[in-house]
DNA sequence: TTCACATATGTGAATAATCGAATGTTTTGG
DNA sequence: CCAAAACATTCGATTATTCACATATGTGAA
């Protein structure tokens, strides 16, 4: 993955507000990230389908379900500009983590 | 300055390379980031203008020349990114450090 | 002041990224 | 098997970026 594929993937908000609120909370389906980001599943779902192209993300189907992670094989250094990005932007993301938090205490989508 | 604006400015080829030219160099004028580059003047000055206008660059003229360098109250977390980038992609720019290092050395443009 | 050099910017055309709406796929439950 | 839920994808239209070319600005030397 070159740093330019890696840093155009996190040029979008709804891309880089999903990657923030998933670094944040470990991993996300794509109910939770709609209703955290206030966005149409269709969008979710294809922004979500580049970071998994540009191997960003792992997605893993659970029922019907389908969870995203960070990739662990995510070359480290883009991984740390990920956490520390969502380290210290929390404004930037807040009010959809502050959404997003309820649901994955319920656990249901 | 929100990480989007900031990661948008990383999005681009030209941008990027610049910038993680000056990390490597630490200032550099636009005559030698051209040659570096490969581009022509109104591409790299452009470029840079976005970068300043962000805050990731700072200015400075002397003389005829003007030496961009990475903006000293640019936020800790991107200049680290910055840095660890360039870090870690060595490959990525390595044939335009190449370049640049002898016009540093000689300092002409 | 005039010229040459270094850099910056304005403008419309070309290119790329994103979107909305519709449709397709996979899975579970009945 | 059928229907509904969750997610993915396709496609034309819109919007945002980038580009090339021309021109403008700033500086030092003659």
């Amino acid at each position: 993955m070159t740093p330019l594929a890696f840093f155009k993937c996190l040029s979008d908000d709804t891309r880089l507000k999903s990657l923030l609120l998933i670094v944040a909370v470990d991993e996300a389906c794509v109910c939770d990230l709609m209703e955290a980001l206030e966005l149409d599943q269709p969008k979710i779902s294809r922004h979500l389908a580049e970071l998994r192209k540009c191997g960003i993300v792992q997605d893993e189907r659970r029922g019907k379900w389908v969870y995203y992670r960070i990739h662990p094989e995510l070359p480290a250094w883009a991984r740390d500009v990920l956490i520390s990005a969502a380290e210290h932007n929390s404004d930037y993301f807040k009010p959809a983590l502050t959404r997003i938090k309820p649901l994955l205490s319920a656990r249901c989508c």
